[in-house]
DNA sequence: TGGTAGTAGTTGAAAATGTAACTAACAACC
DNA sequence: GGTTGTTAGTTACATTTTCAACTACTACCA
């Protein structure tokens, strides 16, 4: 006899990493949202090519878990609004190079200083030491 | 002068949160699509008439942090199936009692033995110290 | 060469979601 | 009782996402 009964949906981790995802990102999406008018996959976008520099779009894709038309689209506008730059690699012209302007690394750089203070926020409901595990376990659940 | 610049977003929470949350859902929102041809609210709604038996669609909102119109929608479908079943409250009409029917709970209760399967595959990524840490540490982020 | 297969990225139509306005029912106050 | 305000849930429309097909390019292999 399996335990099959004592199983809680309420405990299962998906369940839990969404809540606590979508919560944890609401109010730091009203940010970039009123002050850009950025959508979500335009902020992931925009701080992975902070962080990583130079990607193509397919960097972009798998570092971000995001669709590769999701991350299309999320380029377009962000070129459009001259946050980033699009440069074809010589060698393999089906790669394009991303970076950021510098007007789009302001944007980020303001950003970066909201998500630091939410951030804040949000360790104050944990002990140093449980934002240390928690780190460590969520890295390891996202590796697939 | 602050740390400033020694935040990095890759440690920032939601960020980590998000990654963690997507990897983990994705493949078992391949169970629940693949046999039911459900999406991710319906499932939840389904999940949590499942758990808390009787509820309106507003208990649900609250509950699973979904947007009035998501349930309702996700609410419609489900009785198309004929997962669920819908009554009026005799004292207050604007409310209205949803539950599960026999079929639907037949379709919770197949998944569940999905997820649970879904959920021991997960949890071999981490120690039993950290699960407990994990949940209690994702329980407390959800509090708004 | 040249033909097939594979990859990076884009596009268009269909599906899903978000926003705001709406209906129907109740409550409370006069 | 009638007016005003509030709440549960739905609907219409705009925006975003997904899915499948597409272009442009490269790789491999005969």
């Amino acid at each position: 006899m399996t335990q099959k009964d004592d199983f809680d949906l309420r405990e299962f981790l998906p369940y839990l990493l969404n809540q606590a995802a979508e919560i944890s990102s609401q109010s730091f999406q009203r940010i970039y949202k009123g002050r850009y008018g950025m959508l979500r996959t335009e902020w992931r976008v925009l701080f992975h090519l902070a962080i990583y520099e130079r990607m193509t779009a397919k960097d972009i894709c798998e570092k971000a878990i995001m669709h590769k038309t999701k991350v299309s689209r999320a380029v377009q506008r962000l070129e459009q609004r001259r946050y980033l730059q699009r440069k074809p690699d010589e060698k393999d012209r089906r790669h394009e190079w991303l970076t950021l302007t510098s007007q789009g690394r302001a944007v980020y750089e303001d950003l970066r200083a909201h998500a630091q203070q939410h951030d804040q926020v949000l360790m104050q409901k944990l002990s140093t030491e449980e934002i240390t595990l928690l780190r460590r376990a969520l890295n390891a659940l996202s590796q697939p």
